[in-house]
RNA sequence: GGGAGCAUAGCUCAGCGGAAGAGCGACUGCCUGUUAAGCAGUUGGUCGAAGGUUCAAUUCCUUCUGUUCCCUCCA
C-alpha cells in the first residue's frame, strides 16, 4: 500500500503527479458517467475541498461495491495523483484499487443529504453533521483560532496555567454554579441545624463547577508575571440564547505591572492576532461562510485586523446613548449596566467595529475590580463585537488589601472564604489586569455563524445534553 | 426565570372545517469529464401527543411534550 496522504496536502501540491498515494476518507457525491468510470468526491476535513477519485468501471469490485457507495460512506483509495482533466480541481486520483470500508444503511433516510440543512436540523445530529461542509469548516476555524491563542500566548512569553475546573468558592461572583457532589441525593445528611451537611460530601465542603479561573490564576500572575487559563467554563443560568452555553471554553490571560489601558492593548493586539491567523491559514472555509453563511465575514475579519478599535468610557456611552435619538426598551441611565440593546447600537451602529468600553459604575461590576480614584467607578472593561456582543470582560484588579476588603464587605461576601486570595495582597502585591474571551463567540466572529450551539461541538445548554 | 413563535414525507416548507401537496433528497431510466449538473419517472406521511368542539378536525379550543428566537444573566 503506497502512502497514506491527507487530501489538503494533495490539492495543495506537495506531491508531485505521477505518484502512487492513498487517500481515506468518505463519500460526498458519487456520480457514475457512462464514459466507463465513476467520479467520486471524497472528504477527509483535512480541507474544505474534497479529492475527485476516478473510479474505473474495470475495478473488480465497481458493479458490487463502489456503485453501491451513496454519500457518507467510507473508502480507502489507491491511485494515480494526476492534473485533472475536468474543470474545478487542479489534481484527481485515477484509482487502481478502491476498498469500500462502510457502506451507508439506507441511503434514503441518511440525514446528512448533499443538499443544503438548517442548522437546527444539523444539532439533532451532531454525532453526524462533522460530515457537513458547515461544521467541518467551523471545526477547522475553530482549531486555528485555538492554535493562535495558544501561539500568540506562547510568543509573548506567558505561561498556560491549568486552572481547576472544581471549586470550593462558592462566590466566584460570575453566576450561578453547578454543584458537584457524591452525596446519596435519596438520603442527604443533615446537621443539628437542619442543613444539609457537606463535611460528609466528597471534599469535604460544599464544591462546584467553576465559572472561571480567574481568581486561581492570579496567584500564578503573582509569581510568573504573565499567564492564561483555556480551558472549560461553567454556569448553571437559564438563559436560553444564540450567544450562551452552560459549558463554554474560555481564554483568561492575567498580566502583573499591568494597568486597564494595558489590559485593553493586550485585548487588541489578541483579537487582531488570532483573527489574522485566521484570515491567513483558512482562506477556503472563509471563502465558503462568506459566501453562504455570512457575504461580510471575510470584511468584517479584515476590518479588525487593520483598524484600531475603539476606546470609550461607560459614562460617554451613556450620554452617546441618550443623545442618540433612538428609542430604547430600556431607559439609558448612569449607574446601570447597559442592555444588549444599547450595547448593539454602540458597536454596530454607532462606531461599526469592535468597541473597548471601560470605568464602569462599581455597584454593577464584582468586588476584585480596581476602584478608580473618582469613587464612583471600576477599572472593568467590556469589548463588544458588532453582531455577538459581549466578547469579552475583563478589569485591572484592586491589589489594595484595605479597600479589597472595604468592597468584600460592601457586597456582603464571606471574607474568610478568600483568605488566599486577599494574601497576594499581603505579600508583594502588585498592580495587576486581566480579561476573559468566550472562545466560542470568537468562533461566532470567526465564522459568521449565528448560534453557539452551531461552533462547539456538543452543546450543553440547559435542557440540553443529547450527544 | 420572563416573553413570542413553530411542530405536515429523510430534509425545507405550502395547505386548510369536507378524499394529504410541492421542491430537494433517495431510487430507476435517458444524457453526461461530471463537480450546487440536465430531462423523465418512482418511492415516500399515525399532519408531535392526549383530550375537547363539530355530522366531519391536519385545520378550531385546552393541556402536555419537543424545539427556535428574543429578554434577563454573562463570555
Amino acid at each position: 500500500m503506497s502512502k497514506h496522504w491527507s487530501i489538503s496536502d494533495l490539492l495543495a501540491g506537495k506531491v508531485d503527479a505521477d505518484t502512487t498515494v492513498t487517500v481515506k476518507g468518505w463519500v460526498r457525491t458519487r456520480k457514475d458517467s457512462k464514459a466507463g468510470f465513476s467520479f467520486i468526491n471524497l472528504h477527509d476535513g483535512s480541507c474544505f475541498d474534497p479529492i475527485q477519485i476516478i473510479a474505473p468501471a474495470e475495478l473488480d469490485n465497481y458493479n458490487s461495491e463502489i456503485l453501491q457507495a451513496t454519500t457518507g460512506a467510507s473508502m480507502a483509495v489507491e491511485g494515480k495523483l494526476v492534473a485533472s482533466q475536468g474543470k474545478g480541481q487542479s489534481f484527481e486520483v485515477q484509482a487502481t484499487a478502491i476498498e469500500v470500508l462502510g457502506l451507508v444503511d439506507d441511503p434514503a433516510s441518511y440525514p446528512i443529504q448533499p443538499k443544503p440543512h438548517t442548522m437546527e436540523f444539523l444539532r439533532t445530529v451532531a454525532h453526524l453533521r462533522p460530515r457537513t461542509n458547515a461544521i467541518g469548516a467551523v471545526t477547522r476555524v475553530q482549531n486555528c483560532l485555538a492554535q493562535a491563542i495558544h501561539r500568540f500566548m506562547h510568543e509573548r512569553q506567558f505561561y498556560w496555567i491549568h486552572t481547576p475546573l472544581i471549586t470550593a468558592s462558592d462566590c466566584e461572583g460570575a453566576g450561578e454554579m453547578f454543584r458537584v457532589s457524591t452525596l446519596d441525593q435519596t438520603h442527604m445528611p443533615m446537621t443539628d441545624k437542619g442543613e444539609v451537611d457537606y463535611s460528609q460530601d466528597f471534599f469535604g465542603k460544599e464544591a462546584f463547577l467553576t465559572v472561571s479561573g480567574q481568581l486561581n490564576v492570579e496567584t500564578y500572575v503573582s509569581a510568573m508575571s504573565k499567564v492564561y487559563t483555556f480551558g472549560p467554563t461553567f454556569r448553571a443560568e437559564n438563559s436560553n440564547t444564540s450567544r450562551h452555553l452552560a459549558e463554554f471554553w474560555m481564554v483568561e490571560p492575567e498580566i502583573a505591572f499591568a494597568d486597564l489601558a494595558q489590559n485593553a492593548d493586550l485585548a487588541e493586539d489578541m483579537l487582531k492576532y488570532i483573527f489574522k491567523a485566521v484570515l491567513d491559514e483558512r482562506g477556503d472555509d472563509l471563502a465558503f461562510f462568506n459566501q453562504r453563511i455570512d457575504k461580510t465575514v471575510i470584511e468584517r475579519l479584515e476590518g479588525v485586523v487593520n483598524s484600531e478599535f475603539e476606546r470609550m468610557d461607560y459614562t460617554e456611552a451613556v450620554k452617546i446613548l441618550q443623545n442618540s435619538g433612538k428609542k430604547f426598551e430600556f431607559p439609558v441611565e448612569w449607574g446601570t449596566d447597559l442592555q444588549s440593546e444599547h450595547e448593539r447600537y454602540l458597536a454596530e451602529e454607532k462606531v461599526g467595529k469592535p468597541i473597548v468600553l471601560m470605568n464602569y459604575p462599581k455597584d454593577i461590576k464584582a468586588f476584585y475590580m480596581r476602584m478608580n480614584d473618582d469613587g464612583k467607578t471600576v477599572a472593568a472593561m467590556d469589548v463588544l463585537a458588532p453582531g455577538i456582543g459581549e466578547i469579552i470582560g475583563g478589569s485591572q484588579r484592586e491589589e489594595r488589601l484595605d479597600i479589597l476588603d472595604s468592597r468584600i464587605d460592601e457586597m456582603g461576601l464571606p471574607k474568610e472564604n478568600y483568605w488566599w486570595y486577599r494574601d497576594l495582597r499581603r505579600y508583594g502585591t502588585v498592580p495587576h489586569s486581566g480579561f476573559g474571551l468566550g472562545f466560542e463567540r470568537a468562533v461566532l466572529y470567526a465564522t459568521g455563524m449565528k448560534n453557539i450551539r452551531d461552533v462547539i461541538p456538543f452543546p450543553r445548554a440547559a435542557g440540553t445534553a443529547e450527544f
